[in-house]
DNA sequence: TCCCATAGGATTGGATCCATCTCCATGCTT
DNA sequence: AAGCATGGAGATGGATCCAATCCTATGGGA
């Protein structure tokens, strides 16, 4: 037997499936701003070590979505309105950015799956489910940018907002989503005639426009802060 | 003795202290890009064990100092022309929104203390000097921006680009330096009229034409990538 | 009755040891 | 002689155990 097995179960250091665990978690709101997460816990429950959940911990305080206080232990950050709002004027600057160094590489095939990306999003049904749809379609959308630094700091400030996101978006009900629907349709058209200026424009414009809509809804983060 | 003792040095949790000793070393050009890091050696230097390392290199990544790759070791990375040039593009678009929340909260005392670093900069000799005291000028203007998110990738965009820029000092000689002290001016002034919309254009600019001043080096970059 | 000090449990940080993976050099085969 | 398989050394990943720190509940004192 030369080659390797291939039947062999990736397994894909453990600290990684911890990590994934976590992320998952946090981004779908089962554990939620400012809940504790305790090493042994996570260790019993994924049937690992605490070592590699302490490494986890670590590359998620890296993706902003734990914060590690020496001695006391990692927690899921809670965020104040005016540090949400900042966070979409950096997505406001940044993402046009990544959305101009993508563009030149995104293929056809890319370009076919936002499409239909934005197909499914006009039939979604449930909140969950849209949320999913946009973050995969914008995420999508920065695809072709091998800018390492700049595609994980977009990353980033996607996942340390998007517990609010979805709080949002369940308050504020279906009536605006054919806003919503028409920026993306815009923004696909600039992405399809490689336009990276107006790519930039709609893109900027459609965060913007969140933003502020989001600055309407205080009850967001009642009890928070 | 209720009070805990007073003389106790302050351990400050091993991981940090490597971190802050791996840390410095490579913004000092000790380490350079592209060099390997091995936990054993730099446990062994530190007098610690290989565990505080191993978490040391995770924060390192988190800052852009770093970067590992799984059963492979870490080493320092090693940008190209490109994405150097990506970088400073994410600067002039963040940095200024990090002046423009910092302003309103920076202290006389921190504005005096600008001032005196911007005499001492006009007065520098060696290249070493100037970067730590053009470093320690530019991040004093953040200092009063609490959106914590926003000053730890605008300091993770300084420390992935330090090496370049020691480079690109070394290089381009000191007939250029009366340009940097006009900008810094002019934006001190900004700074202390707490203009924020004139602060930020005037940062905007240093960092656009230090970017594109940079692109005119590409020795910098030398048998990289 | 309220406040502070103290002791205990709970939780995180660190060290050592073992397993696994990678890389390189050696030697065999063609 | 060239190329590939194999074995060993070196380095990283993981598990267990021990130490240091933090939080809390309890009890004593003003």
């Amino acid at each position: 037997m030369t080659s390797p097995p291939t039947v062999e179960v990736v397994v894909a250091a453990a600290s990684q499936r911890v990590a994934d665990h976590l992320r998952a978690a946090i981004l779908g709101g089962v554990i939620g701003p400012g809940e504790r997460v305790r090493q042994e816990d996570v260790a019993h429950r994924l049937g690992a070590s605490r070592l590699p959940v302490r490494e986890a911990l670590r590359m998620l305080e890296a993706e902003g979505l734990i914060e590690n206080e020496t001695n006391k232990g990692a927690r899921v950050p809670r965020l104040g309105m005016h540090e949400v709002d900042v966070i979409y004027q950096m997505r406001e600057r940044l993402e046009p950015l990544a959305l101009s160094e993508s563009i030149p590489h995104l293929s056809d095939a890319i370009m076919a799956k936002l499409t239909q990306l934005q197909a499914e999003i006009e039939d979604h049904a449930d909140v969950g489910r849209f949320l999913e749809l946009d973050r995969e379609f914008h995420l999508l959308t920065y695809a072709g940018c091998d800018i390492e630094q700049l595609s994980a700091m977009v990353r980033r400030l996607w996942n340390s907002t998007q517990y609010y996101r979805r709080a949002f978006v369940a308050l504020s009900g279906p009536d605006r989503q054919w806003v919503i629907n028409a920026e993306h349709r815009l923004l696909l058209d600039a992405i399809a005639r490689r336009d990276t200026t107006d790519a930039e424009s709609y893109l900027r414009g459609h965060i913007r426009r969140t933003r502020i809509e989001l600055a309407r809804h205080p009850d967001v983060f009642l009890g928070l802060e």
